[in-house]
DNA sequence: CAATGGGACTTGTTTTATACAAGTGACCTT
DNA sequence: AAGGTCACTTGTATAAAACAAGTCCCATTG
């Protein structure tokens, strides 16, 4: 019998329950993937470069995986913007934009409850609101 | 020189960065975490029979872990409620309550961008965030 | 035109977290 | 006394993450 073809397994996880939060983790929870997301959303950050320089420190292979799963999964779009140089950009979707309140919930969550935590202007959240919103 | 003292580390991580929502994820970041918090909040359970019932899944040497680890930091009570038998329940904090906005934004997500996950009425969702908010 | 350097990743190894399967001890009922 | 429930523990296997280098391609510089 041939030898068992490696089949390229999906990315995109089996969620564990049909219940919407643990959907959501099951999607995005992991330690990283939100931070870029951040990035992208509000940092207007788009490049590995930019995203490694971000203050929490992700690590190269981490970041690389990370975004080849955002894409897979539909979170960001790869854009080439220098073929020559094989230089990429990452921006995100709409479905990688609608997390933009819950992100908005994460911030006033912390802000509210951690110490020392960067508290943005509360203009600054409901602008970010309205503009990701629908 | 003396051994080192195995010093009791403290379950509450240092933040990577000030970020808001990195430090909401350095909290309950994990699978599990808010997961438990969702059946304190919103299904009223409260004993470890109880999570472990959830459809999830979760085995329960992590359960036991997220409970600890959940107390420890802040996000529920642990009562006695039967001396005798040793039985326990665990109540949501204040500072667990306050994720309720954040929770419902994450139902909100999945249900626009994942199948098969289940839609609570609109009406509930305001009720939650109401109930909960501030 | 060889050397240097940056950007975007890969590869390898160690450490940590999670999953899976049993086991423990206290008490309670039959 | 035997069996059952509950709230965990313990042990081991597997998966994910952290850490440290290395690779490949192209562009600029001396």
């Amino acid at each position: 019998m041939a030898a068992a073809r490696k089949t390229k397994k999906s990315s995109i996880p089996t969620p564990r329950s049909r219940c919407g939060i643990s959907g959501t983790l099951d999607m995005v929870g992991d330690p990283w993937s939100l931070l870029i997301i951040r990035d992208m959303l509000f940092q207007n950050k788009h490049r590995y470069q930019e995203f490694l320089a971000s203050a929490e420190g992700i690590s190269t292979n981490i970041l690389a995986d990370r975004l080849k799963k955002l894409v897979e999964r539909g979170f960001a779009e790869k854009i080439c913007v220098d073929k020559a140089r094989g230089r990429f950009e990452y921006h995100p979707t709409i479905k990688a934009r609608a997390l933009a309140p819950m992100l908005v919930e994460m911030i006033r969550w912390s802000n509210r409850f951690m110490d020392d935590t960067i508290e943005p202007p509360a203009a600054f959240l409901e602008k970010i609101r309205s503009r990701f919103a629908a």
